[in-house]
DNA sequence: TAGATTGTTAATCGATTAACAATC
DNA sequence: TAGATTGTTAATCGATTAACAATC
């Protein structure tokens, strides 16, 4: 593993390369190029012999890649196998959605409680998720020292919650709640899914301008 | 508005411009300079300069930009007031979740009706939005000109539903299968939201690459 | 071995940043 | 007018693409 600074270009990259793989494997193909990668991904075979070589060599001359070996190979560079921890904060549409439909376990996340101030669900279980008061977040975060906290509050609590999570402080925050956040003075690290931003995308594209997208 | 390709950086940084915008006008705030936005937002000014200039000039020499000018400009090119029209195609958990939270109307989309398989939704109404059966769907779509399909089916259906949609063809499709879909041949745009890829970056940053993240 | 395909260096392209003249 | 800040051109930086020697 190289010590020189990987784009963020390369790392969202990654897991489409994973989510080829799995389809392919499922199908029963043991090896690849960079060409096939390419042609099925609308990428370069450059591209991808540049991004894989950024981790090491991962592929054979004249041979290609073994599909299993590169799939092992990408999870472990993402973190598959290391087994995060997740709470939700916020178990409202969207996080009742999301606990109950959402694969954390395909992305290396244990997800172990919820947290919500309503009291008609502190209490209950969801999926097998306990969810609990929010009074006890902080606490519960600390003693069973979570790494990331789903962040589905509604938008007027969310910079004071993100500021309490990011002052204990939580590892990282995942962000829905379509409010800009940062981190300023804590190393948590932020990601955040914009809903807007995206389908705001679609409607620049959908404005005469579609020569392009995709 | 120039001819030029503008790149998708340029076009994917507008709405955070707006969600700016809409922040400090509401604080009352008449007139920024490229340099105010810059650190809020941790650009430099240069970079602002530049992407408001792929549009035109929205400011003005030795006063800056008026706030609510330039959000007007920005909603403008992004299509916020073209009337779009929209259908939730999947009403399960997180169909269901965007249904009732999303305000798809901030972003210039008219939400006008959901599609399910399952008989027991049916012929309901929820949040306003009538609920139809989905073989319904593409009559429906080119009898009510239907922009946007807000694709939520579970993962199995997914791509034979997007292969019907680009055959009518639709407009676009707002992906949230967690499939990775193409439109060959089709003028179909396609903006997928891919929560496992963004979980997965977090754990890309969490695995001890955590320099440089936000 | 010969053919294929990687790993890697070099060339190109595009995006960001810096600089500054125009001008409000 | 003088000061401030844009619009725009030029310089830099980084990412993608091309080329090819290494090698399986």
């Amino acid at each position: 593993m190289k010590n020189y600074k990987i784009s963020d270009n390369v790392i969202r990259r990654l897991p489409r390369y994973l989510r080829l793989l799995d389809e392919i494997i499922a199908d029963g193909t043991k090896r690849i190029s960079s060409g096939e990668m390419a042609s099925l991904m609308g990428l370069t075979a450059s591209q991808i012999r540049q991004d894989f070589n950024c981790f090491g060599g991962f592929g054979q001359q004249g041979y290609g890649y073994n599909t299993e070996m590169l799939r092992e190979a990408v999870a472990s560079i993402m973190g598959l196998n290391n087994g995060y921890t997740a709470v939700i904060v916020g178990v409202g549409n969207l996080g009742h959605a999301l606990l109950r439909n959402f694969d954390f376990g395909s992305c290396g996340f244990e997800l172990k409680a919820a947290f919500d101030v309503n009291a008609n669900l502190v209490g209950d279980t969801m999926a097998g998720i306990p969810i609990y008061d929010s009074n006890g977040l902080v606490d519960y975060i600390k003693e069973n020292d979570i790494d990331l906290a789903l962040l589905s509050v509604p938008k007027t609590t969310a910079k004071p919650m993100a500021e309490k999570l990011c002052s204990i402080p939580i590892k990282a925050i995942w962000n829905f709640t379509n409010v800009e956040l940062t981190a300023p003075g804590s190393d948590t690290l932020i990601e955040s899914i914009h809903f807007s931003d995206s389908l705001m995308t679609l409607g620049y594209y959908l404005n005469g301008h579609r020569e392009d997208h995709n």
